[in-house]
DNA sequence: CGCTTCATTGATCAATCTCAACTCGCGTGG
DNA sequence: CCACGCGAGTTGAGATTGATCAATGAAGCG
């Protein structure tokens, strides 16, 4: 077992509010806002209120709790969040990260406790749709139907390949594939930087030790190793592949 | 890592298929097809065709693949199955165990493909339910679309679960949990023999292993001393708890 | 009867954790 | 401006968990 890393209990943010467009949302036009934007305009119905007003939390506040009871769908809309759970010693897992574009859980469109707790990594800022308001659109419009569908294959998706990584693959495939999958989906996002392979990178070790189930410790030396057999550039909070198909071969099979 | 263990590839399941009720079904009442049948009925429309045929699978045979293309949702009626992915390397890792009444996977749903391959544990019976017939059940009756919603919820919280033990928790706690998240279900389903704690069994050890990513021997070895303990007794594919508050403690946070 | 799968056990090995010391940058308060 | 503490990252030495290898036996089965 990993040791109890105890993290000190972050404050709860005070969820600032903020009026501003989705407009400026990075990631708008290649995700569920978008579609669901799209959705409620053609069918000419106002099956949503009015686009919800934006939350902002810094960095390392709690964006909602384990226990919470929501009444609303959070949607990321910009910076970066994770999932987590915590256990009783103290340490914690990483179930995922959220991007913009990302909501904290297609679950919440069900029922309101997500079974995790969500903190923001970045300064984050958040929209929360209104859950009977998402669920008759969802039921009205096949279109919004279809994709909340996808959002869930999806998740579950990348839940079931993170099983896979933690239950059998080492720590230097685990870590790899922890970044390239990022990677990828900020690539998805059109949120790449200079070259397709660089990108902003905000994570710090110890979050990427409660992603992959490490130490902090190990995580430092394997990106170590990385950087000294050329296979990335990582510092400043950003992170460049050099040599994608060598860190392919790390990230895969073995 | 953990090293290959190799399988030999399982023949696909030629699905024999018989006619019986579903009356016979062991978890019907509990689970999903009660609720459906129910569903249908009271709308008194006939959304879902007749019941579709139960196929039968041997023990060890694929009842789908990774790759296949599914028309139908199969449900099983009887038996242990485990979905399952397998490396390049030819270890495999188990996302889920499934059990009488569970859907494969609530994703094929939706889409046709399962992101996993589902292998019979025991002999099985399932049937398999046209998707488009369920998804107009589920879009006109919000109690089945209820019914789904909770599935699917309760599939992401146990991949959630999984994610969790296998990135934070030590060797024995995986398997006590393991078994005690089955020993749950079970009971939910009344699928217990004689006490609560004490059920039928089929799982062999490197199903154990598997879908904790361990090894067979070491789940040897952590099984012996539990039984060495008095906290499990466990032969003859049958299982029963004797210590239940040390094997609780044993499977909790320690 | 011989084959295969499954389980057990012991000896040894390797991956990863643990502990500890040190550096660096940053914000804060004196 | 400086001292300080804190969070983050690095590095090395040693401990521990679980993997690997190997040998053995029991059970099921054609």
């Amino acid at each position: 077992m990993t040791t109890a890393y105890v993290y000190a209990r972050p404050q709860v943010s005070t969820g600032v509010r903020q009026r501003s467009g989705c407009a400026q949302c990075h990631a708008h036009e290649f995700t569920f806002c978008h579609a669901l934007a799209k959705a409620t305009a053609m069918s000419g119905l106002r099956m949503l209120g009015p686009t919800p007003d934006v939350h902002t939390v810094a960095p390392r506040r709690i964006i909602c709790r384990e226990q919470d009871v929501l009444a609303h769908v959070p949607v990321i809309c910009s910076g970066w969040a994770a999932s987590a759970v915590m256990l009783s010693d103290g340490s914690r897992q990483i179930l995922s990260f959220l991007l913009p574009g990302d909501l904290v859980s297609t679950a919440l469109l069900f029922e309101p406790k997500p079974n995790c707790f969500v903190e923001a990594i970045t300064k984050v800022t958040y929209r929360a749709f209104n859950r009977t308001d998402l669920k008759v659109a969802m039921f009205s419009d096949p279109d919004t139907a279809a994709q909340l569908a996808h959002l869930w294959i999806d998740e579950k998706r990348r839940a079931d390949e993170t099983i896979v990584d933690l239950g059998r693959r080492s720590a230097s495939e685990r870590i790899a594939r922890l970044i390239l999958g990022l990677v990828e989906r900020l690539q998805n996002r059109n949120m790449t930087m200079g070259g397709a392979f660089e990108v902003e990178f905000p994570l710090r070790q110890h979050h990427i030790a409660d992603a992959t189930g490490l130490t902090p410790v190990h995580v430092s030396k394997l990106l170590s190793e990385f950087r000294r057999n050329g296979l990335i550039r990582l510092s400043e909070r950003s992170l460049a592949i050099l040599d994608l198909a060598g860190f392919r071969a790390v990230a895969d099979v073995r």
